[in-house]
DNA sequence: TGTACATCAGTGAACGCGCGTTCACTGATGTAC
DNA sequence: TGTACATCAGTGAACGCGCGTTCACTGATGTAC
């Protein structure tokens, strides 16, 4: 392939300050969102980024492109750190780690994440909701073979439990050490043995 | 005691038909709210209940009194079902059984119920928290003391991992099984032995 | 290197909307006689 | 039991607000010469 020298690899070819608005609307967009969640206000998010409410419309034709272009860097990161999980020594650690990360991502985006792996409907959303759970589900599987991971886990459930950590302590500031609290316990659960049923 | 023959013991003499609308009102928040979540539009409930937005603020000054009524009779049952599980005779199962009516009421309720338990403000909403909390912490000593719950295990805890199911599965009408698929991870949680800590 | 200009990004006032909330008025209720 | 009236609940138009979104206009950028 040729090697384009440009940071943007995607956008064929976009005037300078374009792209630095775009990159203020991103920066301004990842902050109120985390502020206020996905429901934050357009209007807010351009006034923070300094330009005007036309211009965020010119770069993103409605908030669910807003919210993926804010999750995409997330996103990518999530994603090599699984790639190098993937190829680390224990298995059962590094789903440890990746879902412990995942935590921190999605607490610090209050139900963003969740607003786009929960809905179904949304090609954009989709996409996200597609990638993380193929990385859960890679790390997962590898637990269960090489490591102690329950068999009887399906990659969904595990991920949708630790949203739910993520959304039940979401903005409560005297949480302190809750949710990693509640991950350990959730990842006793993904480890030992199914309790008998009555 | 003096018996008074009417039903609402607190109300001191309400004219019938204010009671009336009053319930109309009651009614019309649980369906919206739950429809919309804690957030629903207050006209749309005055609507839905075919009285003028005056009428509701005359019954209820803030959103909070409206949320607090409706989940008044909820967490009544709850209690009271609490009650009868302490009396039972397996701790474990009392403590698993108040868990699924509790999962059952968060998540028809998709965050109501949390708006109320997370948000540490609004006098009411402390009210309602500090009774679940006290009904949940009742049943998971017992547990803790004459079944196999973990003795390292928080009331607040479980309960927060309860809320973050039912929000994370919350308006998800394809989840089928998975509340309750995920509330035995955490029961399996509860019981079982903390892992080593590496 | 310097200038002319076509292109396209940015602006921000303005629109319509639904929201929460108020209040002067209407009307139903229940009581006193 | 029937009527007069004081009380208080209900009404709903109206207000201000911030929202999402648009669009005629302005101005910066980068290119062609």
């Amino acid at each position: 392939m040729t090697s384009s020298q440009g940071p943007t690899p995607a956008e064929p070819s976009q005037r300078t300050d374009a792209r630095l608005n775009r990159e203020r609307l991103v920066a301004a967009a990842r902050d109120v969102f985390a502020e206020a969640g996905p429901g934050a206000s357009l209007n807010e998010i351009a006034r923070r980024a300094g330009v005007g409410p036309g211009t965020l419309y010119r770069h993103f034709p409605n908030r669910s492109a807003l919210l993926t272009a804010v999750l995409g860097d997330r996103i990518e990161t999530l994603g090599a750190h699984a790639e190098r999980l993937l190829a680390s020594e224990d298995a059962d650690a590094a789903l440890e780690q990746w879902l412990r990360a995942f935590l921190t991502h999605a607490r610090v985006h209050q139900g963003m994440g969740s607003a786009l792996l929960v809905e179904s409907a949304g090609a954009l959303g989709f996409d996200c909701r597609r990638r993380i759970l193929d990385m859960a589900a890679a790390l997962l599987a590898r637990a269960q073979r090489h490591g102690t991971a329950r068999a009887d886990l399906a990659a969904d459930d595990l991920l949708r439990l630790v949203i739910g950590i993520a959304l039940a302590t979401a903005h409560d500031d005297q949480a302190g050490q809750q949710p990693e609290r509640l991950l350990d316990l959730v990842l006793d659960a993904a480890h030992g043995a199914p309790r008998r049923r009555k």
